[in-house]
DNA sequence: CTAACTGCAAACGTTTTGCATTAAT
DNA sequence: ATTAATGCAAAACGTTTGCAGTTAG
């Protein structure tokens, strides 16, 4: 089954390019809606779905009753509030290096891994 | 609001306890239904949520549609093949030692944290 | 006696699917 | 021309919830 280019998966791949913010299938679906106002659901989830195939994204569940999805698939850690829910990077090159050393001491065939951590915020600290 | 103990809350940590399997909710449910053939899966859902409140158990996703729930809340690392969908515990030393380093290394408060790694297990690979 | 917990069933939100039509190659 | 991808709507799935009755404290 050969895979073919369309604009609508083109859009999707574009918007999970120009954002930091690990959004759900939902987000995405209102953002590809300005360009392609009768897209449905479905086309953003099988559009989701082979593009994780491809090794182009990442699905991450952080949690959440609900998917999320994320176009950076270097190596990098996630934090989830458990307060405000939001989900961010933590670029770290220390933690990030341990984290890779942690991995490759394993003695398994492990093709991906993801690390996320649990807390609250420095937002939701602050306005208490 | 104050918790009660009730028999089939601890008939559902016992048999977390004695699993090392990561069961999901419906097999805790078949489970517990040979002691209590009338116990719900809201019942269920209801006490795995009571019980991770209470920091007894941990919930993962592991990346399936579904949650897996865990009662050994000691840091380890999970491994989830992708293939017989099985999740494992990684008990290496060495890989926890530099995944808590990893932890520590990060300036946020982290209250708990979740590395699963991806991959095919040994007897996926061995059976072809 | 009080109110937390239960079993039941219905509802929920997210994701998947079947199908007829459209569009990429 | 072929068949992958789309839009639509309905279904599936795991999980949560409202309620009347039960049980732990």
């Amino acid at each position: 089954m050969q895979i073919r280019n369309t604009k609508q998966r083109s859009k999707i791949l574009e918007i999970l390019h120009g954002t930091r913010s690990h959004p759900t299938a939902n987000w995405i679906y209102d953002k590809v809606k300005v360009d392609f106002p009768n897209i449905s659901m479905g086309t953003v989830y099988r559009n989701l779905g082979l593009l994780e195939e491809m090794g182009q994204i990442q699905r991450l569940s952080c949690g959440s009753t609900f998917d999320r999805y994320d176009a950076n698939i270097e190596p990098h850690i996630h934090f989830a509030c458990k307060n405000c829910g939001r989900v961010s990077d933590i670029n770290d090159l220390n933690s990030i290096g341990k984290l890779k050393e942690a991995i490759s001491t394993i003695d398994l065939q492990i093709n991906s891994y993801d690390l996320t951590c649990y807390g609250v915020c420095k937002d939701c600290q602050n306005n208490h």
